[in-house]
This record gives C-alpha cells, sequence and structure tokens, in this order.
DNA sequence: CCGGATCCGTTTCGATACTG
DNA sequence: CAGTATCGAAACGGATCCGG
C-alpha cells in the first residue's frame, strides 16, 4: 500500500506560481490597505479598523509582514512605547494589486462602496499609484483622500 | 464587566472597505489562477496543481467561488460525469488583479519565476488582460502561454 | 476512473482576559 | 498602549470510501 503519489513532476517550471503564503488570509491585505490608504500606523489604530481583527492575530500578522519585508517597525520618536508601522518598498509594491482589488470589489461585490470613488480611480490608475508613491516617499501620512478616513491622521 | 466594545462606529461609510470573504485564503486565487491562466478545467486537474490543494478543500473551495458568482460548473458534453469549471465574468474581471500579483511575486519574491516573461506582461497590462478575455470568449481554452502549462490542455 | 464525501488527528484562528 | 496567554472553535489535510 501507499504508493508513492508519484514525487515527480514537481517543480515542472511554470512561472505562474503565485505567492500567497505571506497575503493568503483574511488579515494581512486588510493591514496594508490600513496603512496604504488610510494612512493608519500603530497597532491601536489597526487593532480598531472596521472590521475588528483579534490583537494576538494582529500581532502575528503584523510580525509576519515584517519578517516577510512588507513592513517595517520602528519606535515613533515622540512616544517611545508607541511603535510606527510603515510600509516598505516591497510593500508599496502592492499599491497596483490592492488598487485592483478595490476596483474589482465596488463592481462585484454589491456589499462595498457606491463605486463613484473608485470608478474615477480606475480611470486613472497610473495617476494613483504615482500619488501613493509620492506621499510615501515625503512621509506624508494623511489618508489618500478624506473620505478614506474614519479617524484622524494621528499628526501627532 | 464585559464592557459593550462600543458597538457604535461601524459602518463609517469608509468607501475602501475590500472583499476577502471569498479570495481572503491559501487557495481560491490558486484555483483562479489556474483556471485562467492554465486553462485547467476540471477537478482533477485542479487537484494535481504544483500545490497539492487536498480534495476535500477543493472541493468547498469551488462550491464557494461558485456560490459567489466567481465560476460556474457545467457537466462536460463529451462525458457527463466530468465537471467543467468556467469563470464567468465577475471571475474574468479577476485578470487585472491576478496580473497584479503575479507582477509583485516576480519582483519581490526570489522563489518566483525568472521574471522575463513577467517583464514583458508587465509593459503590455492592457494587451494581456484583453488577450485573457478574448479567449475567454471563445472559450479557447489553451493556457495563456505555451510554458504556462504543465499537462497538456486537455484536449479530451 | 472521476468528482467528490466522510472520518479524524493536527494546525490555525479568534474572543477574551491578562500583563509590562 | 502594545502586545501575550489561554482555550474552545473552526479550518486544514491526509486517507479512505463511494456513487455513477
Amino acid at each position: 500500500m501507499l504508493r508513492k503519489v508519484k514525487p515527480s513532476r514537481r517543480r515542472s517550471g511554470c512561472p505562474v506560481s503565485i505567492s500567497l503564503e505571506t497575503l493568503g488570509d483574511r488579515w494581512s491585505l486588510l493591514v496594508i490597505r490600513d496603512l496604504m490608504v488610510r494612512g493608519y500606523r500603530t497597532f491601536k489604530q489597526f487593532e480598531q479598523s472596521d472590521e475588528r481583527i483579534a490583537t494576538n492575530i494582529l500581532a502575528d500578522r503584523l510580525r509576519r509582514l515584517e519578517r516577510n519585508g512588507i513592513i517595517s517597525a520602528e519606535a515613533d520618536p515622540t512616544d517611545g512605547r508607541r511603535m510606527n508601522y510603515r510600509l516598505t518598498e516591497k510593500g508599496i509594491d502592492l499599491a497596483p494589486l490592492l488598487l485592483e482589488l478595490l476596483i474589482w470589489g465596488a463592481r462585484n461585490e454589491e456589499t462595498m462602496a457606491p463605486g463613484e470613488l473608485i470608478g474615477k480611480m480606475e480611470q486613472n490608475r497610473e495617476g494613483v499609484i504615482a500619488e501613493v508613491r509620492r506621499r510615501w516617499r515625503e512621509r506624508d501620512s494623511t489618508p489618500m483622500l478624506p473620505s478614506f478616513a474614519n479617524t484622524r491622521p494621528a499628526r501627532n
């Protein structure tokens, strides 16, 4: 019994494997969205985001995202006990992916936003991405659009 | 004790919620990739894909994706016992998302493909997406590129 | 054979309480 | 505030079984 389930024919050089170890769960992309689009930076902000992630899961995801080089963590200069999380370059590179996810959701899931806003972003993908990059480069932590925020942008 | 965890301030009209009920797991997007890019159509093909999903999980994901209107299932006309799964319009709309995921992985994850191929796709996002749509419209089930396939495209 | 369903041990998740 | 600890619930996944 117990035949060897053909261990060959793996690694068959198919170049479309996609890496979902880090992103293939319910929470990681939400944290990234909060960082990228809402301007969130701290544990508390993520925790109080709409979807109510549990604290242990949040801690785990933050660690995982950091291990994977998608975010970085540094102590707040003005308040040592507070951590500030930021997207790395690799994390910022997720902007196109996130934008497409937003567009898809707005188009196909009726639980989503009205879509007028998204429609405009869809017309101007390049511009939106460029704006995300510009803001991160200048450490501009205001949310991408006023209505994107549901807390103030942590101006100290 | 047991304070009410402030049930207000939900539904705060933040238009950037993203829907990961269906896609936020390790397998759903892989199945969609197999459909979209590899030309897979049957349970067996998905099962034998590189990542080795368990049959019960695969059955569950196929059902979920169908419930969510992302794929459809119909009996094969030439072989009644075989099911053919296809992307719906909603599923095809995931092409841009999937493309961005591929590009991101190729760029940032060293476990990924050489990337030359992906680089070309990156130069021509619109073209790639249009090609995906064309093929699905014409029920052309050959994989997007020869090297994308690791089994033959199920010609019977 | 094909597309699953069922069983069952293991892993992960997630709500809550707790801590430095 | 920023996380740990705990523990029950859910999901996973390997193996096997089954109807057509």
